[in-house]
DNA sequence: CAGGTAATGCAAAAGCTTCTCATCATATCG
DNA sequence: CGATATGATGAGAAGCTTTTGCATTACCTG
């Protein structure tokens, strides 16, 4: 992603949006807040506002550059989108975010609502639990 | 609901919280938010401080007394819990709100998270689209 | 009905996000 | 390639929802 695709999705390709996008890309996190982005910035020695960051973030979203999810917490998350939809299971323990798709899940909300006679735009499925991850601090493998 | 299913929710029955239950089981609309009950007690001529009914809820979520939905918007709702687990569909133009259970969603949802290493505790599955209902100002039959 | 404990109300604060507005960068056109 | 109009940025203030601190008040027990 560069200054071209900024372009493509109808943005002017300024440097806050090209520093943005290369920290949502160079993450190690693929889900991030807008502050999380903040402090990268800030970490990466680049000067950005933080209403900056909610600004683009909000474009980006519009654009259909990346995709906003509210998971519990109160803290939207940002990650790139790639394309392919899918769902997010999240551990209740350390945050960890895991990203599925089932066919029959998806197909199942269409049925569902169609009987409720609308037409549905979205949906947001997330499952909470506890992983069983090594590096889990709740895991007592 | 009485003074009574509060002290077998381990809460005093105090005059603030018996108000807040009447409030949401009378309410017109079953999924109303802090600032809904807020404003109802206040129709009703009865001082609640805002405070105490945030306090207040969230007493009751701890209990089991009620759900919190985080609906997109921002703002928080709740609504009695019944025993009876559901998700919800929600309409973008006029916000109605419809309930629903999918046996076969419910089930896969067990088998994403097994599979992925999740004990699940929770989930989450919101459905938005636009309903077809001739009040909703949307919709042009 | 008196006393201890817990709940309330108010106001202040916190957390996240958006807005305002003066300044600055970008794309365009000459 | 440089001037110009347009749109973006930064900083801080403001907005909205929710939480907290603390003095006062209400509830339950005996």
């Amino acid at each position: 992603m560069d200054r071209h695709d900024l372009k493509k999705a109808g943005l002017k390709a300024t440097l806050p949006r090209i520093r943005i996008l290369n920290i949502l890309e160079q993450s190690e996190k693929r889900h991030v807040s807008a502050e999380d982005v903040y402090r990268a910035l800030l970490d990466a020695g680049e000067e950005v506002g933080l209403a900056t960051v909610y600004r683009v973030l909000t474009q980006f979203e519009t654009a259909g550059l990346v995709e906003r999810h509210n998971f519990e917490g109160g803290q939207a998350v940002f990650e790139l989108y790639e394309g392919k939809h899918h769902d997010h299971i999240v551990c209740n323990q350390c945050g960890y975010i895991e990203e599925f798709v089932d066919q029959t899940i998806e197909k199942h909300q269409h049925t569902v609502a169609k009987k409720a006679g609308f037409d549905i735009t979205d949906h947001s499925l997330i499952i909470y639990g506890d992983c069983t991850r090594a590096k889990c601090p709740h895991y007592e493998g």
